[in-house]
Formats: C-alpha cells, sequence, structure tokens
DNA sequence: GTCTATACTTGGATAGAC
DNA sequence: GTCTATCCAAGTATAGAC
C-alpha cells in the first residue's frame, strides 16, 4: 500500500522518499507500536523493499528519532505561535488560547504528536535521550507560562499543575475524535475546569463560554 | 536474580511459583515493556529455566492479560472501599477521597496498575480486548461519581471531565516518587485544582487545605 | 514442577548488482 | 535510489527426560 499524500498521479508532484518514509514511519509505530512495526512493514507503506530504506535513514532508531522530533517540533511551534498577539489579553484568554494551541497541533499532526506522547515512554533508550532536549524545551513553554499566571504557587506545584494539564490534554488522543476537527469546545472545557474549577459549572465570565456553546 | 518477597530464607513461607512469575512480571514489563521482555528474561527473575513458565501460564500474552487484571482489580476495590463511610461528606470531600484512593491504590500497586497505564495502548488486541470489560466497569464507577457530583453536567462533559481527571492522575506515574509514599498532598492538589480551579490559589474553605500544609 | 534441547519464525542490518 | 540475496541474532513455544 502507498502513503496516500500526492501518489495519485505522476502530475502531482510526488513527496520525496525522504519525507514519505518518515510519514508512513509515524503512522506505523503510532498505530501498532515501534518494535511491533519491522522495516518490512515500513518498505512495503513506502511503495520500496526493506534495503532501500537504509539509503535514508541510518537505523529504525533514528527513523524513530526523526519521527518524535518533527512531532515536538509541531508542538512547540504552535506554542510559540499561539504566543504572539496575546499581549492584551486576560489570564485565562492566555491559558485558553494556549490549550487550543497545544490540542490543534495535537490533533493535526496526529502521527507525529500522538507518536509522542504514546511511543516516547517505551522507546529505547538512545532515542529517548535523543528527544530529551527538545521535550525540556516544550515543558519550559509551559512551566513559564504557568509562572506568569499563578505567580503566587511554589514551584513543585506549578510542576504539579503544568503535568496535570498536559497529561489531561494528552489524554484526548485516545477518544477525542476530530472528524470535523472542531477541538474548540474542548479547548474550553478542559481551560475552563482547570482554571475555574469543575464545580463552576457555567457562572463566570461570557469570554470562558464564548465558543463552548453555540446554539 | 530472585524476587525478593519471601525468599530469603527457606524458613519463611515461599510464595508460590505462578504469584512470583506474575510479580517479576508486571516489574519488568512495566520497565523493559512488553515486547522488549523475553521469556527468558522473566524465567531468571523468576529463578527458573523459559520453559517451565509454560507449566503456569499458557502463553506470555495471557501473563500479560493477568498482570492487567490483577492491576484493574486494586483500582476498582480501592474505589469501593473509599466509597464507604463517605456518606455524610461534603462534594469535595468525596471527590478528594477518591482522588487520594486512586493515587494510592496506583502508587501502592505500581507494578500492576502503572503497567496498566502504560501497557495497555500498545498491548496485543487479545490482551485488550480481554481486559475492556474490567476497564469500562472501573471507568463507569467515576462517571457515576461526578454524575452525582456535577448533575447538571450534559454526559459529553461528564465523560471528558473524567478522562481529563483520571488522565491527570495517572500522568503522576512518571514523575510522583513516592519515596516515603505521601500522596496526600498531591492528592489534595489534583482534587482542588479540578473542583475549584488553579486560579483560586488557596481560599476556598479549610477543609480543601486541611492536609496540604501541616506546620 | 522444573530441566534440556530444539523446532520454527521473524527481524534488523549489510553487500553488491542494476 | 532501489532491488535481491543473505547473515546473524533473538524470540516463542513444544517435547520429553528427570
Amino acid at each position: 500500500m502507498f502513503y496516500s499524500i500526492g501518489m495519485s498521479t505522476a502530475s502531482t508532484k510526488p513527496i520525496g522518499s525522504r519525507e514519505r518514509i518518515l510519514a508512513v514511519a509515524a503512522e506505523r509505530f503510532l498505530a501498532a507500536g515501534y518494535v511491533e512495526t519491522s522495516l518490512r512493514d515500513l518498505a512495503s507503506d513506502a511503495g520500496m523493499k526493506a534495503g532501500s530504506l537504509y539509503y535514508h535513514y541510518p537505523s529504525k532508531d533514528h527513523l524513530l528519532i526523526a519521527v518524535l522530533e518533527r512531532g515536538m517540533e509541531f508542538m512547540a511551534d504552535a506554542f510559540e505561535r499561539a504566543a504572539e498577539s496575546l499581549d492584551g489579553s486576560t489570564d485565562f484568554e492566555m491559558l485558553r488560547a494556549h490549550v487550543e494551541a497545544h490540542l490543534r497541533a495535537l490533533h493535526d499532526n496526529r502521527p507525529y504528536t500522538a507518536g509522542h506522547v504514546t511511543l516516547f515512554r517505551t522507546a529505547p533508550q538512545f532515542v529517548r535521550e535523543s528527544i530529551v532536549p527538545l521535550r525540556d524545551h516544550y515543558e519550559s513553554l509551559w512551566t513559564a507560562l504557568l509562572v506568569r499566571l499563578l505567580p503566587e504557587r511554589s514551584s513543585k506545584e506549578i510542576t504539579m499543575l503544568r503535568l496535570g494539564l498536559v497529561g489531561a490534554m494528552n489524554a484526548s488522543i485516545d477518544w477525542l475524535d476530530t472528524e470535523r476537527g472542531d477541538v474548540g469546545p474542548f479547548a474550553n472545557l478542559i481551560a475552563e475546569q482547570f482554571w475555574f474549577g469543575a464545580s463552576s459549572g457555567g457562572g463566570h465570565g461570557d469570554e470562558a463560554r464564548a465558543t463552548k456553546e453555540k446554539p
């Protein structure tokens, strides 16, 4: 089976092999797991034979690293783009915008980003070590945001809150079906719950529910 | 290497082989992953040879099923024990008690329960299908609790809130080091944040912070 | 209940032709 | 850049002795 981006006819500019391999790898690693995916599987998906993969990547590990790196790049880019043009915002608006950016980046680039959530923990040590710097960088962006929003919290509390928030957002990859990709309502719910709490069932300013219920 | 529960001398009643195999499997599966763990590894940890495992379990898959089942039993038991003796409690107290019960069960039986969090997603299909019923049952306990606490929420919102809350709690297995096992403060933080929101930095009733800061 | 020995399969990686 | 052919390692599972 061929990966179907730009492969329909020879007229559309075909995607480079290196990039195509990366795409099918992200897809397969996520769907079937890293170890369960053989290089023969990947080669088949990419329309070539196993041995040919080594012309583009030096090993299976390096291929996984490339997938995870790409995923982290998507996430960090989204965060930084969301950070622009938020100068006049309220604290909650700022939080909400970043939550939405995270969720959107997570789901719009699913094979790469969800792979990060799913595969990192069980990846070979060599792979994990290669990715840690990128991971740390992304975490530091969230830490800085939360410190800014919650200046009175201890750093331990900030860490816990960050992990809880990110954990809650990432848990959505298991079930949030973006069939028409509207993560907006869920972003609102998450941000609202994080900021105001679940017990305050909707009575805290219109901006919190602005896009939540559109009748 | 031998698993060290009750194996010091022949005087202490030795743990049965079947149970010992289960314990080392939970440990190894969590630490190294399911596929990365060979039956030879498990046998070595359990003090026997690979072939002997088949006297106790019919396959590697069944061994993983047994580990995950045990984990779910721990979790469900803890939830139901927490549910007793909570009749006169406030809503928040009830939530907090269940959060603490979940976290305590999660960390006190770590190899089994964390295995559930880590291994389920990447487990062979046959394994996943076998434990889905147990998983559903545990999720239904939380759903029922949240419905009771938040009667005005839609069922979709309840689902999202449950997944967010459980996701946040489960994320703690990656970093919460229970070196002297005090999950209490973290349970407070999670419950507080979920119920009152992160922005309300401590000004909402003493019961919320009762055990949080003990000077 | 545990051991030894082994059958059988699959996977990552390399070499050299085209 | 891709293919074919192949090497070598490792794993699950089985059979039968003790």
